[in-house]
DNA sequence: TGATACATACATTCGTGTATGTATGTAATA
DNA sequence: TATTACATACATACACGAATGTATGTATCA
């Protein structure tokens, strides 16, 4: 009805993107109408059209409010544990990412809309955007990471540092797949620690004079 | 404009799942619209409703053209080397998943259009009903696979044989999800056989007392 | 000659976008 | 301080296209 402070425009702003994150989270971002969205925000379309330009905006800035850095990662754990080896970097690395996914709601939410409510693959749309940034990202960091590794131990016979990095990419992006799509026999936290050891003991077996 | 024989009638039925393959596949299930599909496989709308239900059915007969067994998978690799202990069955059938992506055109089309291009979670559709067949399916039989193996081989530490599969149904999920999203940089043949032996490798170490 | 294998035409629904209305906060002015 | 003026934050109403489903027409095979 009536203008609101610039405070409760906020809220009604995230409630919008609250809304949009459970109806495009249910029923997909195609079949997620504005409607449906508003009405679960208790607005009116018009409302979101004040405040966002269209659907594929709002979706962008649905995605804009769980940023998911990568590279940044690495700094931000290197400044934590600064003693950590290359090799202790990259479990932590993974093993942050495991935990964020079982202990952020909305990330995983996003996620999951990103990863499996989103059928459009038009390079324009921002969700497929925000995906092949996070891929290109995470496998450049992972890169390094794992060259850096092969300075302290030998890599498995046949594998390159590339071939490394992508396992652990193709292990993360599987462990995101199974975990969003089958929460109850898939839980990422499940003895997470073990299964990133099973596989970097399995990429970097310890060099040839150390004993555990 | 006339009836066909049944012969023909065949061929018009393929031509519109396979131009249904092309159309899901570049603008979703849901944007894919019947009447381009119907363009695309020269006929009309008409056409599609004759062989089909709907939008639904279509996609179902889709995904019923490229079947995925895993169970028979296992029983069709085993019948052609009898002789394999279990985990060497485990390779084989990883490689072949990873061949057949790699190879078969349809089926990566397929399976494309199921993971990436749809966004519907409604369990009464199709292509959900076959995603989660497909991951209980693959889960059931690798995890007898892994109790087999730790008659032969020690778990790494830390792990059960449960947690043993649940990483190889993420490794291949992450392989799919990689390859099919990225297929420039993430191609499923390279260096896969390495690959697989490293994961394995991680997850199942020697026996104490053999050298390879 | 009847069932088949489509093509054509039409009705209906659904969602989007936009144009417009309206009441309130807020700043300038007097 | 009260008043004016304007921008803000929405709600309401309407116009439009796109896609679906269905009803009907039609030519051919068997």
């Amino acid at each position: 009805m009536a203008r609101k402070t610039k405070g409760e425009s906020e809220q009604t702003r995230a409630r919008i993107l609250d809304a949009a994150e459970i109806e495009m989270l249910e029923r997909g971002v195609g079949k997620a109408s504005l409607e449906q969205i508003a009405r679960r925000a208790e607005v009116t379309r018009g409302a979101i059209y004040w405040h966002f330009e269209d659907k594929a905006s709002l979706l962008q800035a649905m995605i804009a409010r769980t940023k998911m850095p990568m590279r940044d990662l690495r700094r931000c754990i290197g400044e934590n544990i600064p003693s950590a080896a290359p090799r202790e970097l990259l479990r932590e690395m993974m093993l942050h990412a495991v935990q964020r996914l079982a202990g952020d709601a909305q990330h995983r939410r996003v996620c999951h809309i990103v990863l499996h409510r989103c059928e459009i693959n038009d390079r324009e749309v921002a969700s497929n955007r925000v995906l092949e940034a996070m891929f290109d990202d995470t496998r450049t960091a992972l890169l390094a990471l794992c060259e850096e590794i092969t300075e302290d131990f030998a890599l498995a016979p046949g594998l390159s540092p590339a071939d490394a990095s992508d396992m652990i990419v193709a292990f993360l992006a599987g462990l995101y797949e199974c975990s969003l799509r089958h929460p109850a026999t898939y839980a990422v936290e499940n003895n997470a620690p073990a299964k990133i050891d099973a596989l970097l003991g399995g990429l970097f077996p310890q060099p040839a004079g150390g004993a555990p």
